[in-house]
DNA sequence: AATCTCCATGTGATATTATAACATTGCAAG
DNA sequence: CTTGCAATGTTATAATATCACATGGAGATT
């Protein structure tokens, strides 16, 4: 069993930083952009890549490599991990998605327009996660940092707690 | 192999903080504290346990279970993963270690005094790792955390890059 | 002292996450 | 056309982590 038993992040139009939205736009929106900046820095999307990144985009969530691939067999492609850590690989490193360390998992990028230095913020109970930006290489870090003589290169930024709608069900 | 092949941090008097310090000095003194401060809160320090905190002080670098496992058994301790396991977890619930997410490894900490929000920086080349304080819930996260209703119980803070010792070698 | 209880440890088995190595395919530049 | 190269497919295996159950030892209870 690798699919992941928690409950789903309330109800199919998710959470998007933790507020409701449409969720079709969404995903077509960032696939849109997705296949623009591929188009224009020569880089493929292909039917792997964009399945995955599909995938993940229907989830405000993290998903792990094996849940990934689970569901690329079920569409058809190869079922053995290289085929989902290579296209995970692929979207990580041009940051259409990113990898959370805590969960061993990826998460859809929300903002994949640009560079960035994304934080997280992952519920414990139902494994929802929202994305927004940090810079802690400006801020206290950076300057011990600075200090230490130490070269920041990639930041690592995850909060774990509890997400608005648990939180409201927990009350109840 | 489970054993780490990359280079140690420079000689066995290594870096805290990146650093040069006595090592021994402060080996004893952490283990001193850690002491106390189970005595004083009714935790039990037992020889694993300890065995486990003393090898990870003795090194100002991230360890992975299976290589203070390695260790373990050498010193006549049990050799099964959960025998690392499970010491790892109490050493980290009450703050004498800490896990490095990104490394699925874990450290020492160098101020057990007393709870805090750890933040790391690991060198990506000897994997020498420093730890100082962050306070992400008070800053730009925590504006975010609070806007949209998300209680912060925990954070992983990680800068991953070059440190100083690495820095100058590449530069001669 | 005997016993009980609890926590820690030991051990075997297994689950989960990730990578290595190599064959195959398909497209595009020459 | 063929050569080169990147992507994919597949087998195998490595590295990380947990489960389940047996054993043992220290303090509390009788």
């Amino acid at each position: 069993m690798t699919r992941d038993p928690r409950p789903a992040p309330s109800e199919s139009p998710a959470t998007l930083g933790f507020q409701k939205h449409v969720h079709e736009v969404c995903v077509e929106q960032v696939l849109a952009i997705a296949e623009a900046r591929c188009a224009r820095e020569g880089l493929r999307l292909t039917p792997v890549r964009r399945k995955v990144l599909e995938l993940l985009l229907h989830q405000h969530r993290a998903l792990g490599a094996y849940a990934i691939l689970d569901m690329l067999r079920e569409a058809g492609f190869g079922s053995q991990p290289p085929v989902a850590y290579r296209a995970l690989d692929f979207l990580a490193e041009h940051g259409f998605v990113h990898k959370i360390e805590r969960l061993n998992a990826f998460v859809a990028c929300v903002h994949p327009e640009e560079a960035h230095s994304p934080a997280f913020m992952i519920c414990r109970i139902c494994d929802a996660v929202a994305e927004t930006r940090s810079a802690p290489a400006k801020g206290a870090l950076g300057i011990v940092a600075r200090a230490a003589g130490f070269q920041i290169e990639r930041t690592v930024v995850e909060a774990e707690g509890v997400c608005p709608a648990c939180a409201e069900q927990a009350a109840s």
